[in-house]
Order: structure tokens, then sequence, then C-alpha cells
DNA sequence: GTCTATAATTAGATAGAC
DNA sequence: GTCTATCTAATTATAGAC
């Protein structure tokens, strides 16, 4: 998606327009303005994105730490599933909160807050059972999306360095397993193979 | 900087020389075009980042894992200095490669390749040596530069959201203790004390 | 609703006085 | 080198025929 790809400025509305076979006078006919369109297409894939993730868990909902840690991985798990798939939203995050904007408020108030709120509220947990690498709660969630979805969100540049295809499935799920080993040392479930040092395609 | 903050395109030249104190002509008499100007600013910053964290350290040079993983974790340190202090480096590399354009191709080849290269060797090197968590060395660049530097690209988002000033100093090294801990985990050095469930604030 | 034409604004770049 | 004025091209948005 443009906007993704390109941020907000920059994708230009002939291009979008172009790349869904329609005239760009459309745009302003079918929403209200380029703004308006910006905002529809954030608040899909933020709604995307709840559904893909589900509920956050919390340490009450399990009986012990290693099922309180298998929830977790399965949580992050499928953010990185859905960072791969849908690149376009963290694109659209780094593009838009490197300056604030009204755009940046927008999106921070209306999806990313509680986002956030249940993201500190597990970290703090998966401290206190001794699941989580020692990360400030307060920036856990930086260091999670950070981690976890810069190589989809930095897809062409990883496509020209790497030779290797980020979005190819093993290799998303080899992600996940290493963003889980990372983060969660505490944890060691059947979640996590934790396999020998890997051998890959790459100089 | 306006590059790092909206991406070259919303970057306009105008906004530019203002906060230069100048004339928005004057970038096309000092600099050949937006475009050169871009190009020099990349250079330069690329330059700071290899002054700053110097040679990235071999197996070879030392005599046990232990003080190869103390090499390594002070690379990562500087690293994170450094995203800190300059984060319009990284947010350039966000708005860039995003989207295959001739820009891409430029920092990648005449900057990128290069630091990726040693990165991921010494990847493969602490991985052997038991030091690494289980990442795959073809993305390790990415985990690290995406846990490491997120904090400071997004830091007009993580201040709304947080509460929290991310470059303050305290926190930045609390941050690098972080990343060592998760990225390095068979490292245990004096560099990295490893704290308890540390208290922020935060909601 | 679709599509063409175009208005209103803003961008990067240039000319030329000083 | 500095600064004003302006050119050309590209942008979003709108008007109006069909």
């Amino acid at each position: 998606m443009e906007f993704g790809a390109k941020g907000f400025e920059a994708a230009s509305t002939r291009a979008i327009a172009e790349g869904a076979d329609a005239y760009q006078p459309q745009i302003n006919y079918h929403f209200e303005s380029k703004d308006a369109l910006w905002v529809a297409a954030v608040d899909h894939l933020f709604e995307l994105l709840m559904e893909a993730i589900g509920e956050v868990p919390r340490a009450e909902g399990y009986a012990d730490a290693e099922h309180f840690g298998a929830a977790a991985a399965g949580t992050l798990r499928r953010f990185v599933r859905f960072a791969a798939a849908h690149p376009e939203l963290n694109q659209i995050m780094v593009h838009e909160a490197t300056d604030d904007s009204a755009r940046l408020h927008l999106i921070v108030e209306r999806h990313v807050r509680p986002l956030y709120q249940a993201i500190t509220a597990l970290w703090k947990e998966l401290l206190q059972a001794g699941l989580a690498a020692p990360i400030d709660p307060s920036m856990a969630h930086y260091v999670i999306v950070g981690a976890a979805s810069l190589p989809f969100v930095n897809a062409p540049e990883a496509r020209l360095l790497t030779g290797v295809e980020p979005t190819d499935r093993a290799w998303v799920e080899r992600h996940a397993d290493g963003i889980i080993a990372a983060l969660l040392p505490g944890y060691r479930g059947s979640d996590q193979p934790r396999p020998a040092a890997t051998n890959t395609t790459s100089a």
C-alpha cells in the first residue's frame, strides 16, 4: 500500500487510484479527502491487527509460569506473523511516529494507547514471573515491535541486502522463534525449539 | 533534522532552509539539488556512526568467550547510545527502506552493506561461541537495529505514550542493558548488571 | 458512479540585483 | 554569497458532462 511504502505526503492520490484501477477524483468522491482515506486505511489495519493477536494474556488467567509463558509466546508469534502479512501497518507507524503531527496524535489516541497499556501490563507480569528479559516495562513495547517488525517494515532493503525473502513462511516462524527466545528467556516451552546455530543463504 | 522527521518528499527545502536560518535558494547554491543535500546529510550521519561504534569485534581477537562477549556488548551499547544521540540516521533508514527507490539503493550499497556484513559475520561467531540468542544470522542485523533504535526513531510517539523521555541518559543505559541481556543471553559480564524487575514512571 | 478538464496551492529550481 | 522574484511542474480538490 502506498501510504506504507512512501509515507503520507509522498503517496500521491493519483498513484493510489492507479493501484486500485480507478481515477484520481474517485478518492474524493468515495472519501472526503486524502486525510480521510488515510484514516480509513489505518482504522482498517488496526482492526485486522486486533483480530489477529486476540486478547493479550494476563498472569491471573494461568495456573503457572509455564502456561503463562506459553500464552505470551503465542501472542508474540501472532504479532510476528501479522507484521509479515501486513507490513503496511508498521510502515505507517514508523513513517508517522518520527514527527509530532495531528496524524500521530490520532493514531496514538485511537489505536496505539490501548495496545501499549496492555503490553506494558503484560510485561510487568512477565518480569515478576521471571519469564521476560530485563527490559524497562515502559519501553518493552518498542523493543518488541522493533525487533519483531523491522525485517518486514524494511523488507525492500532486506531483500537487497540479505538475499532472503523475509516473508517466506519458514523464515517468519524462525524469526518468531528467535524473538520469543530472546525476549522470554525464562520460558522454555515446546513453542520454542531453541535451534542450534542455523545455517542460511547469505554472504 | 527534517529528512529524519518527515521523510525526503515531505521535507521541504523551504523548511530545511528556515531551520538553518537561511533562504531556500541557498540550498541549490551550496548543493546541486535537494537530492544532493540528502546524500550529503546521509554521508555525514554514517561517518558519525562508524566513528561512534568503531571496529566490529571478531572472535579471533579475544582469548575466550567472556572477553569476546564483552567486546560485542560494548559494540551494542555504543550503537544504542548513537541511536539515542542521532535518531535522524535510523529515521532516514526506515523512511527510505520501505520502498525500492534509487535513494535506497544508494544508501544500501554505499553505507549499509559493509555494516550488514560485519554484523552478520559477528553474529555467526557469537552463535558459535554460545553467546547470542538463536536468531538467524542473515536477519540478526534487523533484530538488533529494530530493538535498539525504535524508541529513539519513534521518540515523538514514545513521549506521547509513555511519559518517559527516551533520550535521558539513565534510560538509554538501561535500554542498552536490556538489549544486551536479551540478545547475548550467554554473556554475563560486569557490563550487564541484570537488574531485578525495575520500577518506572508509567501507567 | 465514472471520467475529463481544470482550479488552487505548493514544490524545487533558476535569474538576476546587490 | 545573500536575497527577492518568479518559472515550471506536480499536487489535492472540484465542476460538470455523461
